[in-house]
DNA sequence: CTAAATTTCTCATAAATTGAGAATTTTGAA
DNA sequence: TTCAAAATTCTCAATTTATGAGAAATTTAG
């Protein structure tokens, strides 16, 4: 175990299940003496990225919310798509949680999340949470926007029981592809339903996307049209404004370039 | 440069104001090999900590979003006291910004807070955010439960213009500490007041303030009673709280050990 | 298509990490 | 407070890993 990968396989045992490991359970769970994990453990603590809790305990440290709150304010994604997650949620005809999520490595991840207050059930939709790759509107409408290698290798990762599944999969994506937007049931959350509309900016590598959650039992059919015009709506509206600050981000580039 | 540092101090570059980076002006500025940097930054790109951005600029990656949902669901702070931000918002006679931070490093970091949505200026006083150590209700709750050596060295680095300046500063600080509660008047933002109460909790290592921000404009004597009972009500809710987190703490640490 | 910019690769050298065990410090129960 | 157990730090020779100059490859943009 070398470089970086050192620091974050300890990083990586702190879960919201398991959120705070002796060093003695670290060096048994990582095989690794000790004395050495001693040694990381106390340089990740200066580092604020572990701090040390109760008794011989360690947690993740303060660290992770000063940057999370620097990406916040600057990712593009986000400041873009973040304003608009609330009118979404009052223009759509029933209450509904609405989604910012983006590709997280072979993962799909919510970047922002916008509840109505009225909305009762727990959802899995939660910023910073992990998606399943394949389920889900918010997801599909990521992978539609995939294509040739890095489909494949996704496709490779999900492991599909059948290549029947697999092709069905495959055509419904392409058919979500030409309409334009996705929908899907209860792929996620049990009697929850899904829309889903894509958000991309090739010069920014953002493959994302924008989405609106409802409760089935309030859904009926009429709704529909409305809820896709609010997405199409507000998804063009954030590729716009991702736009914007791509041009503002090229320009400050420029300038303090032009000052060195 | 070795170890932990390395990485952090190319994290560190990455802030609110300046967000993305290219290897070429990492190297500039640390003064390192681009070749180092590229070797750097390509390990942090697959740990998720970096992501590439448009053209060859870096900014921080979606790890930093993932670890912060995971303290939000396990700090014990933030899971005692977040819930009772709206109440408490919703309970003060004007409205509020109300706010829980800790002592993080040598600043306070706010990790969680409630703005009353007709509270119309925009406050210093946002999840993540730095503030400065002696300043403000908020620190000052924060400070006075710390005690000789560490108080010391705090108070070293803050600088203090004159020996009479640091002592003004510690008598205030005595006389809080008597009272309970800390009161403060345009310190951070101009034409704000804030009124803070500490939270502590020795075993859990959590040394932290509850406050509530006001508009100096909104503000008349006879609310302060109440916002006095409404921080310490809270306070103590939330430091009980605290404790029954790490009572559970104890509880699933003793089980998993046992299952071992 | 082409030149410039970006990124990766190579490898000898230099530097840092490792880990067993000893030494020290902290903790918590009596 | 006292004391043993637990937690943490320290030491140092052996081993592994990082470094960085420059070459090579790849990507980007006009």
């Amino acid at each position: 175990m070398s470089g970086f990968l050192r620091y974050k396989k300890i990083l990586d045992l702190f879960s919201e299940e398991r959120s705070s490991w002796t060093v003695l359970e670290i060096s048994k769970s990582l095989k690794t003496p000790s004395s050495t994990i001693y040694r990381i453990v106390r340089e990740m603590v200066t580092a604020e990225f572990l701090e040390s809790a109760s008794g011989s305990y360690f947690r993740l440290g303060p660290a992770f919310i000063k940057f999370n709150r620097i990406i916040n304010f600057s990712d593009p994604l986000v400041r873009a798509g973040q304003p608009f997650l609330k009118k979404l949620a009052n223009e759509n005809p029933i209450t509904s949680v609405n989604v910012l999520a983006r590709l997280y490595g072979n993962n799909v991840m919510c970047v922002a999340d916008y509840k109505s207050p009225s909305f009762k059930k727990n959802t899995s939709y939660q910023r910073g949470k992990l998606m399943p790759l394949m389920n889900g509107a918010t997801s599909r409408a990521i992978i539609m926007q995939i294509t040739g290698k890095r489909l494949e290798n996704l496709i490779k990762l999900e492991n599909f029981k059948s290549d029947e599944d697999k092709n069905i999969f495959l055509k419904d994506l392409k058919s979500d592809k030409k309409k334009g937007y996705c929908f899907t049931e209860g792929q996620v959350d049990k009697g929850l339903i899904g829309f889903a509309v894509s958000i991309s900016n090739k010069k920014l590598g953002i493959e994302a996307s924008l989405s609106s959650i409802f409760n089935l039992d309030d859904f009926l059919l009429e709704h529909e049209p409305i809820i896709y015009a609010n997405l199409t709506t507000y998804g063009l509206l954030v590729e716009k404004y991702i736009n914007e600050i791509f041009d503002d981000i090229q320009k400050y580039h420029h300038e303090t370039n032009s000052i060195r």
